[in-house]
DNA sequence: ATTTATACTGTATATATATTCAGTAAAATT
DNA sequence: AATTTTACTGAATATATATACAGTATAAAT
């Protein structure tokens, strides 16, 4: 989608403010009045340009024929599934993201950064199965229990946290898999985040 | 709120459809249209109707100034949860919801009725903990393998559904717990409906 | 160097739209 | 029994609104 530019943008917030408020959108004469324009032409000009951009579809001939594109419209927010691959960071790279499904605040008690998608069966007694979505807060602070992502190098495993002393233990929720110990020596450690909850989609 | 009329009631239903297809609200025309009348006084006094019961507020002067009110628009579903008793069941009774919290669509691949918060590790290992909220849809149409809420008189349950030929099972996902056998002499057996999916607030 | 896009003012106008008024008729309330 | 509400048709109209046209000026792209 082509960059707006100042002018346009408050414009198109202007629309967006107008209908948050109203429930219908403005004329150009509520823009010019909103922004302080003097001649309905240049809400009209505006208009036709965040058209031509792909931000606002306008019915020509209907009054307060304007209509929010969809990736205009903020409905609902997306957040971003990340595979959780045994090579590369669950970095908020394109190329690792999976999909976008909806957003809704306060669906878990935290607010979280991205859904990781689970491989593996490392934390099956923890009730986490393969392919389930696990919502991940960026975030280094931990406290022992937590379900952590810790990469190391460029290893992702999703793990229970324990630390005590100057070890920290990384233990899977399944007896064939092995703990993993880090100390102060390892090199490329580091926490990503931490679950704060779990969705299943069967 | 007073109670509206069934063409009240169409009127109100035609607004809404059309603020979904085009992003704003409809004309006195544009309502006639859709409905049929051939006057635009037609649509005039049943926009009055609508507004003097309060569903919808209009700006007097301003073109398509229509606003559905709070109640009337259909902001973000809420959807119950019920808790799991061993007595009683999940029915949509008030006394059994535990509260409700916000409903997306496209949340899970189908749609879903409530959520049942699970009592209990009988389904360990499907990944299902205790507290978790499995999304239940309701139905009585099952296929085997199916994670079911299964009622038994005033018992409820979730297990997985198997049929075979005459005799229903419904087998627990833990070992420390016992199949459960169904055949034509059982009486209260009642397929509430299915799991399709699960959410984790930790 | 020329064209195009941005960013407006200012005027004008066809038409889209709300809204009033005059009726008719049946159903529901008081 | 009288009044109000519901449910329209049909015509008229003031005005709200989109939109075109004529300019001016600067910045960006080709």
């Amino acid at each position: 989608m082509k960059e707006l530019t100042i002018q346009q943008k408050k414009v198109l917030q202007c629309i967006k403010f107008y209908i948050k408020k109203t429930g219908f959108p403005p004329t150009r004469a509520d823009i010019c009045r909103e922004l302080g324009f003097k001649s309905p032409n240049a809400a009209e000009s505006h208009l036709r340009a965040l058209e031509k951009k792909g931000y606002i579809t306008i019915e020509n001939g209907a009054s307060r024929g304007i209509n929010l594109t969809e990736n205009t419209a903020e409905k609902s927010q997306t957040i971003p599934v990340i595979g959780l691959v045994a090579a590369g960071s669950p970095t908020l790279a394109d190329e690792n993201i999976e999909k976008h499904i909806p957003y809704q605040e306060s669906l878990f008690l935290s607010d979280f950064d991205y859904f990781l998608r689970v491989k593996g069966l490392s934390m099956k007694d923890a009730g986490i199965m393969e392919d389930d979505l696990v919502a991940i807060k960026k975030t280094s602070e931990v406290r022992n229990g937590d379900i952590v992502v810790a990469r190391i190098d460029d290893e992702v495993t999703l793990k229970y946290f324990q630390s005590s002393g100057n070890q920290i233990k990384l233990i899977p929720a399944n007896d064939d898999f092995d703990e993993i110990y880090i100390n102060e020596e390892t090199e490329g450690f580091f926490i990503e985040g931490k679950s704060v909850g779990l969705i299943r989609e069967n």
